[in-house]
DNA sequence: CGCGGTTTTGAGAATCCTCAAAACCAGTGG
DNA sequence: CCACTGGTTTTGAGGATTCTCAAAACCGCG
């Protein structure tokens, strides 16, 4: 919010995210109230904070378009991602739900939101019990990748992480038609990826040009390639699951 | 669910974890329908497992007494514990709203449970809003949670780890009195605290003597206190949040 | 051309890990 | 009552991963 501006609405049932196939079609009642529900769209250019730990934001959003990510820090500045904000996603949940944020949320590209009141949840609750429901999923969904990124970071070496976290990304972009072939363009630098690893940048950089000397995966500039995915994975220690079907808010 | 048996139940409203003021007050209303929500009630022995990764449960459940811990395991068998359960805790609600479980659950010592049919939770969003809006709390609250655990495995030092677990689990003991004054008597082992902290069982040891020789804490047997709740929660970098007022379903 | 941000490389140091074994401890059976 | 057992804690020691510091190379942009 420390920047962008909110522009007039554009109507829910045209949205163009909803042809990908990612996300669950609503009926035209769901969209009918989730069109009253939004109050407009807003714009967030890279590197601005969208929302704020310890805050108490009166909105929530969902994504657009752009990338974003989650992260908290401690005093002395040390980082921590959490995840990754793709399209589709629901953010400013916690703030809404709880007294407070517990995290950050920052643009990484430019980023169209739209945005919701936090007053009207409620509203969502008693009168949208099937929406309330899907609230409800994405929450224990980004649960369900919280856990998974705890296992990552808490018990997978350097390459594994990174392996993993690369296939995880490239499996959530491709599912929202941002990857052309096995190629991505990533707004991440190596520190950000350093962040969300719990990872040293110089680290971070050295496992990555191992993953590309083993013709894993290439990198250059901020574009990204994955070469052999099945061996990424395998690396990873990993599966890469079926993107499921979400609900789209 | 490898052990343990279904008892009679009894009745919601004279449940006594409900007047603990961790737990906020349910109406009447609330504690009919919770009451008619529940199937049963099951004991689980420590060590046993009550929800298994994967698994597609039939079934919720609420912790009554005892500790439990959430986990997910590589291949290999490195395992991550991802938050530990206590009374109050909700548990089983991946497994109900999306597809599968995407971690297990583990009794550290025996465990009362409420069981909870997972057909019904839909009757519970369409009639009881407001419960369902304790539902999304819940798992809001232990994304935000997660969150921090994050944050401690990828950034904070073994030692800043330890002290914030430790911190962590005493207040959320407290607030369910399960305390004497800094004494708590906990069914971890130091293989579980290492598996939480993302720590070998070796260098948790090492790391939990100097907090000892440091004066903070103590530990044997399986007690453990503090000595010094200040130091503790200075040296983890963290500040010891309020407990919030919670549901409790 | 110069600037700020990012990536890359080198090198030494610290944290944390693995291996291995001893000490301890509660419970079990002789 | 004591030896035995299995699980847990403790200690030692060497080694690997990962970190910090420092500087160079690179790159898009004004």
């Amino acid at each position: 919010m420390s920047s962008g501006n909110i522009s007039r609405k554009y109507p829910c049932q045209d949205c163009p995210l909803r042809t990908l196939e990612v996300f669950r079609n609503f009926s035209p009642e769901e969209l009918k109230f989730i069109n009253s529900f939004k109050r407009g769209e807003l714009v967030a250019e890279a590197g601005a904070t969208v929302l704020t730990e310890g805050s108490n934001s009166a909105h929530l959003y969902t994504v657009l378009s752009g990338w974003g990510f989650r992260y908290k820090t401690l005093e002395d500045g040390r980082r921590q991602i959490l995840n990754i904000v793709l399209p589709g996603d629901f953010i400013g949940l916690q703030g809404s739900v709880l007294k407070e944020m517990g995290h950050s949320v920052e643009a990484l590209s430019t980023m169209l939101l739209c945005v919701f009141e936090r007053d009207r949840l409620w509203d969502l609750y008693s009168n949208h019990p099937n929406l309330a429901y899907d609230v409800t999923w994405l929450a224990a969904r980004e649960e369900q990748t919280l856990d998974e990124h705890l296992l990552s970071v808490g018990r997978r070496t350097a390459l594994e992480r990174l392996a993993y976290l690369l296939s995880f990304i490239f499996a959530r972009a491709k599912a929202r038609k941002m990857t052309k072939g096995g190629a991505l363009a990533l707004p991440l630098t190596q520190q950000h990826i350093a962040d969300t690893l719990g990872l040293s940048l110089v680290h971070t950089n050295k496992t990555l040009k191992r993953l590309s000397t083993m013709g894993v995966v290439r990198w250059q500039d901020r574009r990204f390639e994955i070469i052999d995915e099945v061996k990424l994975a395998e690396i990873a220690n990993w599966s890469v699951p079926e993107e499921p079907i979400r609900p789209y808010i």
